[in-house]
This record gives C-alpha cells, structure tokens and sequence, in this order.
DNA sequence: TATTGTTATACTCTATAACTATA
DNA sequence: TATAGTTATAGAGTATAACAATA
C-alpha cells in the first residue's frame, strides 16, 4: 500500500473506462433480451450455455463453478433454480460419489434455442454494428490475450489465507 | 421473435465473450481492492470518482444518475450509504429548488485518493500487463466508438410504454 | 485430511410503484 | 402536466460459515 502509484497514460484510462463501460452497457441489455424471451439471468445463460457446448450436455458442478465467477454456493442456488424450471437435471456421478453432474434437459435446450436469435440480435445492433472485421479481430485478440494473462495469474490472495491458529 | 438468426462468425463470437470475461474478472478484483482499501462498491467508487472529476465536486443527482446506469431510487440509495459514511453532502440546489446537489466531502477526497493507487496496481497487474502501447490505442479507439455508438441508439423500448387507457 | 456439494443465513444491490414538492 | 427526488418494499444475487459425505 505504500507503492509508488504507477502513472497510467490517457489511452490507458480510456481503455480501462471504455472497457467497463461497454460491458457494462452491453451486460445491461442483454440480460433484458434473456429475462424477456426466456426468463433468465445472465448468469443462468453463461450456465446453460456452458453446458449446451460441454459433451453430451453434462458437466460437473465444480467445473461449472470454474468457468463462471461463483461461489460454490452460488453455484448450488443457481442450478437449483435451473433445476425447478426444469432446465436442467442433477444426477450423482459414478466415477466420484461427491461429485454431482448437471444435464441439459430438453427443456434447457428449447430455451437455449428460443433465446439465441434475439441474443444475437442486440449483439448485433448494439456491439457489432459500429465495427469492421479488422476491429472484431482486434478485439478478440487483444481481449484473449488479457483474458489468458488472467487466467494464469495466480489468485492475489492465494496463500494468506487463516492458519489454524 | 420470428427473425431470422443472423450468423455471428467466430471472431465475433470471440470478441464478445472474450469482452464479457476479461471485464467481469476485471470487475471483481477492483471490487475486492476498493472494498478493503477504502470500503466501497465499485458503484460508489464511480460515483465518488465523478464528482471528483466535476467542477466543485458537485453535481445534481439526475446527473449522477445519468453517467452511472442505475434506476433514480438506486442513486438515492447509494448516496444515502456515501452522506452516512462522510464522504458526501448534499444540498438543495438554488437554481432549482427540486433539485439536490451532491458535494464530495474533505473525507470523501481523501477516500478517493486512499483507494486510486491500489486501483491503478490492479489495472497494470491484471489488464494492462500483456498489452503493448499500440494494443492499448486499438483498445481505446474501437471500444470507444462501440461506447459513441451505444450512447446514440435510442433505448430499444423507448417508445411502447404505457399508453395511458 | 482434503474435496464435493448443500444449507442456513445475512447482507447488498436493484427495481417498481406510490408519493411529495417544485417548474 | 412534467420533472426531481425520496420512500417503502420486494426480490434477486452473492458470500460466509458450518455441515455431511466421500476420496
């Protein structure tokens, strides 16, 4: 805390504030389209999403857990309102007793499918429209490169956590 | 609903989940930081931020409220926490007498200034660190024409609101 | 002993609608 | 009549800690 603060140059700021903005924004409107035509959260699509794209349309909750930012407990409140809406079906692993697998059901995918057409529709109109192919290029590779760097980043408060006593 | 699904092709695909997961990762860890440097949420912290940057460190409520997304009773909820904490006042307006003005405080200037360096050491660690300088131009040339571009549209549902009987 | 997942619980945030007061 | 802001209230989401069961 006594660091010197580092300088950041305007395009720097612009680009942090741009960022934030935009997603927010964009986060914004498509979270209405998903309430709209199928009754989700943001956070239920990432899920369903995830699992409309992982083999046979199972996955194991920890994995889930992993690719979105929840807790586990999170994690357990959000499939447990998937799994009242009859999107999805939970079922104990055979490989590991603990492990709990998570399945797309039919109803998910119907969902899924009702709700992607208007997905990509604001998509479109509010993120793409002002862009070229060289600037969606861009994009993705600026933006994979920062997300592949967060990703190996080791968590900031990986080790201080308490030590019994 | 009966749109035909537009093709998004990959890069685009790319570009938006990559933007999707580098700001939420980049969202959560500034949240973190700014809630143990200076005990505030990332909204506060916007807030706080922007009357900083304004002439007086004053600004209307509606003015706030537009910069930020949230709904007027959200704004006055926030604000509510900021004038408990200290950090800001407000003040009923002279040009106006509905109006309210919200002032950053000596202590809400100091907050502010506690919180930046941590802030500005997790940009450069987590965002920043794997662009070069040309990354960080594109970055903030392309995402701020989406920005420009957003601003402009009008609300998807501006116009269908309840006709009175 | 570590890991998987759930539960209980508390808290924060956001949104809607009804309301007051001023323009 | 429209605008600025507040209040009451309800609901969704998230996090923490304690817990049970399996590895």
């Amino acid at each position: 805390m006594t660091d010197e603060p580092p300088p950041l140059d305007p395009a720097e700021l612009g680009a942090y504030f741009a960022l934030i903005e935009v997603s927010s924004l964009l986060k914004h409107s498509v979270e209405q389209q998903l309430k709209e035509a199928g009754g989700l959260s943001y956070v239920q699509f990432q899920l369903l999403a995830r699992l409309g794209d992982a083999p046979g349309g199972r996955q194991r909750m920890t994995d889930l857990a992993d690719g979105v930012v929840y807790s586990r407990s999170g994690l357990t409140y959000q499939v447990g309102l998937l799994e009242q809406a009859g999107l999805v079906a939970r079922s104990a692993s055979i490989d590991d007793e603990r492990a709990v697998e998570v399945t797309l059901t039919d109803a998910g995918r119907e969902v899924l499918a009702a709700v992607f057409p208007g997905h990509i529709a604001v998509l479109q109109e509010l993120f793409l429209a002002p862009l070229d192919h060289g600037d969606v290029q861009a994009l993705e590779r600026i933006l994979g490169a920062v997300r592949t760097h967060m990703r190996a980043i080791p968590p900031r408060s990986a080790a201080p956590r308490r030590r019994r006593s």
